[in-house]
DNA sequence: ATGACGCATAATGTCGACATTCGACAGTCG
DNA sequence: CGACTGTCGAATGTCGACATTATGCGTCAT
C-alpha cells in the first residue's frame, strides 16, 4: 500500500470541511488565511494551497485580491448540482451495468435494510456514511476515470448538504425503499432504463432539499 | 463590464497551457518551478498556485515531494475524457433543446459550413476557434451552472489533444456533415434523440484520436 | 559485474516579511 | 441630511530564504 504522505494542505482541507460540516463555517462567511494560519500554527503558504483546492472542488468561493468565502448556494445551484450528480452516476451505473454480480447486488440490498436501520435509531452519521458507500458501489463499476472523477468531486459537495437535513428529507421507509427500488432496476440490466432512475433518484433529493433549504 | 482583475497566476497558467499546445511541453515532462519563476521574472508563490490550479483541471499530475508533470494520457484516458464530455453535453444540449431558436440553427450552420472552408484552406487555428464556439454555442443553452463548469473544464482538456491530430481526424467534407447532423437533429426538438447523437459524436472523435495516436 | 549503501545535488515544502490592494470609517462639501 | 472623498487598518499577493525530501552517482562489498 502506498505510503501516507500527506502535507499539511490535507490536514488544512480537512480541517475546514469539518468546521463546514460541524457549521463552524456557516455559507458566505470570509475565510481569513491569517486566522488559520495562527490556529494551527502554521505559515500562511499551505493555508493558500488548502484554499485553492477548495475552490476548484466548488466549496469555497474565491474574489481576486478579496479572499475565499464559503459557498453559499442558491437554491438553482443546488438543485444543478444533484441533477449533474445524478447525470454522471446514472451513465457510471448504466456503463458499468454488466459488472455487478449477484453478490454486489445482495449486499446493496442488505446496506438499504441497514440504511433504514441508522435512519429509526436517529445515527446520522452512520447513516451518512453508509449511504455513501452504496452510491460509490454504484459507481465504482464504471471503468471511465473521468466520469469517476467528476462523480466524487460532485459527492463532496452534496454531502454538505445532506448532512445538514437529513432527518427531514426522508423517512426510513422512503429512504429503504428509494434504494431497494434501484436496485430491482438494476436486476433488469437494462442500461437506459437505470440512468434515468438514478437520474430521478437525485433529482428527487435535490428538490426536498430546496424546499428544506427555502422553508427555513 | 468587470474590470480585469488579473494576477500573476492566470498568466503563468496561460503561459504553461500556450508551450503545452505549441508542443514545448511534452506529454510526462516535468515541470520545475524554479525554471519557470526564472524564466518569467517572478517568484515561485504564483507559479505555485498556477500549477495547483492546473492539475485541478487534470492537464497536470502531481506527485507529492516529487513535482508537476504534463499529464500523459493513456489511449483509455483519453477515450474516457472524450466519453465523459459527449455525456456532459449531450444533456446540457438535451436540456436546453426548447431554447434553440431558428436563428441559433441558422448560424450553427453557417458555421458548420465555415468549418468546412477553414479546414480546405487547412487554417488550423481559425478552424479550431470555430469549433470550440459551436460546442460552446450548444452546451450554452443549458441552465445547470454545475454541468457547464465541468463541460467548460473537460473542454480545456481536449483542446490539446484535438489541436494536435485535427488534420489526419476528419476530412473537411466530414466535418461538415458530422456538425450539419447535429443541427438536423437538433431541429427534431426530440431530447433524447439528440443526447445520444452529442454523445456518439464525441465519442467517434475520441476513438479517431486515439487511433491516431497509438498508430503514430 | 552487480547489487546495496551512502553522499551530494537539486527540487519541493514551508516559513516570515514586505508590497499592494481592498473595505470601512470619518470628515467635508453640496 | 446625504453623498463623495481621503485616510487608515487589515488582508491578500508576492518575495527570498531555509528545511526537508527525492533522485542520481560514486563507492564498496559480494
Amino acid at each position: 500500500m502506498p505510503i501516507e504522505r500527506s502535507t499539511y494542505k490535507d490536514h488544512v482541507i480537512k480541517y475546514i470541511y469539518d468546521g463546514m460540516r460541524e457549521n463552524r463555517y456557516r455559507a458566505g462567511e470570509k475565510i481569513l488565511e491569517s486566522h488559520l494560519a495562527r490556529e494551527l500554527g502554521i505559515s500562511r503558504a499551505p493555508i493558500r494551497e488548502a484554499l485553492a483546492d477548495m475552490v476548484s472542488s466548488g466549496l469555497l468561493v474565491y474574489r481576486p485580491q478579496v479572499g475565499n468565502f464559503v459557498a453559499a448556494l442558491t437554491a438553482k445551484e443546488i438543485i444543478d448540482s444533484y441533477v449533474a450528480r445524478g447525470v454522471l452516476e446514472g451513465f457510471s451505473v448504466a456503463q458499468g451495468i454488466e459488472n455487478f454480480t449477484a453478490e454486489d447486488l445482495t449486499r446493496l440490498e442488505e446496506m438499504a435494510h441497514k440504511m433504514e436501520t441508522f435512519a429509526r435509531k436517529e445515527k446520522r452519521k452512520d447513516l451518512i456514511d453508509i449511504g455513501q458507500r452504496f452510491h460509490e458501489e454504484l459507481f465504482c463499476h464504471c471503468t471511465n476515470t473521468q466520469v469517476v472523477l467528476f462523480t466524487r468531486q460532485l459527492s463532496l459537495k452534496l454531502h454538505l448538504l445532506f448532512y445538514k437535513h437529513w432527518s427531514r428529507v426522508y423517512s426510513p421507509e422512503e429512504i429503504r425503499d428509494r434504494h431497494l427500488d434501484i436496485i430491482s432496476t438494476l436486476r433488469e440490466k437494462d442500461a437506459v432504463k437505470i440512468e434515468l432512475k438514478i437520474r430521478d433518484h437525485y433529482i428527487a433529493t435535490g428538490k426536498k432539499i430546496v424546499a428544506q433549504e427555502t422553508g427555513l
